[in-house]
DNA sequence: TAGGTGACGGACC
DNA sequence: CGGTCCGCCACCT
């Protein structure tokens, strides 16, 4: 289903889209916001599929410990995201982890 | 075709 | 706090 559906990744930027400057969504959160509850893992592909540079705000999509995922697979992108975070206000320490509950992003009730 | 992997999440300890 | 286990599902050998 999710693969299937036209454009997941699509969907996926779009709703990472909407979350503004100096704010945290979870991979979980977009994926709930485009109705594909319990398919977090999907949302991270999306973004890994992502070409960079990119003008989606991929960076602002951290997991729901609250830390960036630092992963050897992303070629340096994690360290990108902490640095842009930290450009944008977000305090991120050397762990990649961050006060999610104070940045958190509230999603709007109705969307796509 | 089968099995291992992963930019996740939640329950447990 | 941190570490482990399990469920999840698309992707890649």
């Amino acid at each position: 289903m999710v693969d299937g559906s036209p454009g997941f990744d699509q969907r996926v930027w779009a709703a990472v889209a909407l979350v503004p400057a100096g704010r945290l969504a979870t991979y979980g959160q977009i994926a709930e916001l485009i109705g594909a509850y319990g398919c977090a893992r999907q949302v991270g592909w999306a973004l890994r599929r992502l070409s960079l540079p990119s003008e989606v705000p991929w960076h602002r999509i951290v997991n729901a410990r609250g830390c960036i995922s630092l992963s050897l697979s992303r070629e340096g992108s994690d360290w990108m995201q902490r640095e842009l975070l930290i450009s944008e206000g977000i305090p991120v320490d050397e762990q990649g982890r961050l006060p999610l509950r104070r940045y958190l992003w509230r999603p709007p009730p109705l969307a796509v």
